[in-house]
DNA sequence: CGATCTATTCAAAGCGCTTTGGAGGAGCGC
DNA sequence: GCGCTCCTCCAAAGCGCTTTGAATAGATCG
């Protein structure tokens, strides 16, 4: 059933049809309800090619998804999409995915661009220094960058949480609390968030006089495995840290199981604060002991890029172009002062630097 | 650029060029290579929606992903799109995601394969009874279903692994062992592979006189949190199991935490194994203990469902209709002979039913 | 009453590609 | 030289939709 069709079957040109159904002014009511009748009998569907072909608009949004990184990218793109699949979803908006080997999206970009199949680009797991973004620069397509690169001022649309805030507030908070030694337990190096975490480590850290020393920071993909190599590292140290930031809450994961097997506490005897991206299959209030956390919904953050990014495609103006949410700092039972008794190790010992 | 520009550009007629460009044999070899060269040069890039309204072929497979269901289902989405994402990039196959909630599939279908945006359609999550397979069956598009629905045997083409033949194998062992006692932690009782698996436990079970029952079974989304409590309501009870089979990897996490809390010991005085369908954050021979588990590739089905997808959608015929994998059952730390002298409850006891 | 609007409707021209049905020329056998 | 087949290439007809530019009819007006 199309179009011609559903015309003739109406006694109506295609030119009425489309109209009435595009809600067009300049046709009769009757008529539409008439023509609204029909489709909902035949169950007529605008064939979308047709309709793109026609238009110049795809009623999609593009998206690269990075494939077999084995990193646990894979997680947090999961969360990420089911954000943006939740907006799409009721915008009538449909994602294509263009999977791409890491290292040839600037190709899935640009296939993706001309092929004009989507009206928008959407990308993510931005790297601390990121040539995709020239590249979707380059391209003539609204895009919306899910994190911002490293070092100069961004100059493009792109949606970030506060990575950089939000590990100085955790930092801070052990600080408070008395830690001197706090380690890292980070992703891999060249991702942006990885870098804006470091740094925001770094910057509480100065606030005391304290230098974060490298043998104090892993950048690794996040997963499981890492978190729990990464504590046994930091743990096994002569002066092994009193509290851990993670990037990842898979990465606390490991994190718990390798100060569980030393038979620690988390909370007295070494502190912990994870990020939360907010799974709902790892809650850090169902650790066995509950995890202070600075808490952001990737889901969240995929909603409102896939609003903005369907209101860019339809041409909306005056949406922010630059956007970045604050994560919030959530205490729970795995912080705590530092302990004052040595446990394992020297005890408090202030590494003053500079 | 397009087509005509490219042929202008060339001398040559449009014909010509789409014949060189799709690998036509009635086109000079000198002349395919002309065109190649200005393709390069041009960065010309045939637009998708005019050849998809000029073939009816959509270069690109469908699938329909559920959206906010908060029970775990997302992690296993992410690592089978990753595989279906990986053959698809090879095959220069786009995937386009429909995302829809819980129960509005059906519609998210119909809309999919009567706007003509895909050339085939991916099932996910089966339902123990899933109508959504008969929608599939009434559109005129090729499909393919991951799992398949318990009951009657499937009439229409799937790709499953032998959930039921997992569990059996892994409670048999468990049985081989001297347990008589075991739980099941499973995930939800409507989706078909937890059915099955559930069947496949009760069969190994009634091998040896045993009934499973209701008390022995959790039926819940997947999650850590789910895994935890359900252990922990297991581990109270006067004649708790002592070896528990878990549905998830995830829920595994979460009983190993319970169990770890109670102090018990897996492997020594409670045995778990758990299935796993292998993601790269977190894996089971990681685990404190590392884990038995009944494994398959999640991923690796996906890969196998976008070969398929692929293929059909392409006409070509002679593929298997319906495939199912064996899961490999690999033997850990985590499972061990029954305990013989009672830690917990009261010890050894049969419990034959019937 | 002829002229000017306004409200509807329509025919036809694309959008950029594939594909059908030739056309032109070279090579061949007779 | 003629008819034939091959090999290349081409013009043009769609694919199903939107949209431009008119056409028609009824209403309004001086």
């Amino acid at each position: 059933m199309n179009l011609k069709e559903l015309a003739r079957l109406l006694n109506l040109s295609q030119t009425t049809v489309s109209r009435a159904l595009n809600g067009y002014p300049e046709v009769n009511e009757a008529t539409r309800q008439r023509v609204l009748q029909a489709v909902k009998a035949t169950g007529y569907r605008p064939n979308k090619a047709a309709q793109r072909l026609a238009t110049g608009k795809a009623g999609s949004i593009g998206l690269v998804m990075p494939t077999g990184t084995g990193d646990g990218t894979d997680l947090h793109f999961a969360e990420f999409l089911s954000g943006l699949g939740e907006i799409a979803e009721t915008n009538d908006v449909q994602l294509v995915i263009d999977p791409s080997r890491v290292g040839n999206e600037a190709m899935a970009f640009q296939r993706l661009a001309a092929s004009g199949t989507v009206d928008a680009l959407c990308l993510s797991y931005v790297r601390a220094s990121d040539p995709r973004i020239d590249t979707l620069k380059s391209l003539r397509l609204p895009f919306l960058v899910h994190g911002r690169h490293v070092g100069s001022a961004p100059d493009y649309p792109f949606m970030d949480i506060d990575n950089c805030g939000a590990f100085r507030d955790a930092a801070r908070l052990l600080l408070q609390l008395g830690h001197r030694r706090i380690a890292l337990l980070n992703g891999l190096a060249d991702l942006s968030f990885a870098a804006r975490r470091h740094e925001g480590m770094g910057e509480a850290l100065a606030e005391y006089g304290i230098a974060l020393e490298e043998g104090f920071c892993q950048h690794t993909g996040m997963t499981e495995e890492n978190g729990y190599r990464g504590t046994m590292r930091f743990l096994d140290m002569d002066e092994a840290p009193t509290a851990i930031l993670c990037s990842s809450i898979v990465l606390a994961l490991g994190a718990t199981r390798a100060i569980n097997q030393r038979g620690l506490k988390i909370g007295r005897d070494i502190s912990l604060i994870a990020h939360d991206d907010v799974f709902p299959y790892l809650k850090p209030e169902n650790f066995s002991t509950p995890l202070t956390t600075t808490t952001s919904s990737i889901r969240a953050a995929g909603a409102r890029v896939a609003e903005r990014l369907i209101g860019e495609a339809a041409g909306r103006k005056g949406l922010p172009q630059q956007e970045i949410w604050k994560a919030d700092l959530i205490v729970r039972a795995s912080t705590g002062p530092v302990p004052t008794r040595k446990r394992r190790g020297t005890g408090r010992h202030d590494e003053a630097a500079e």
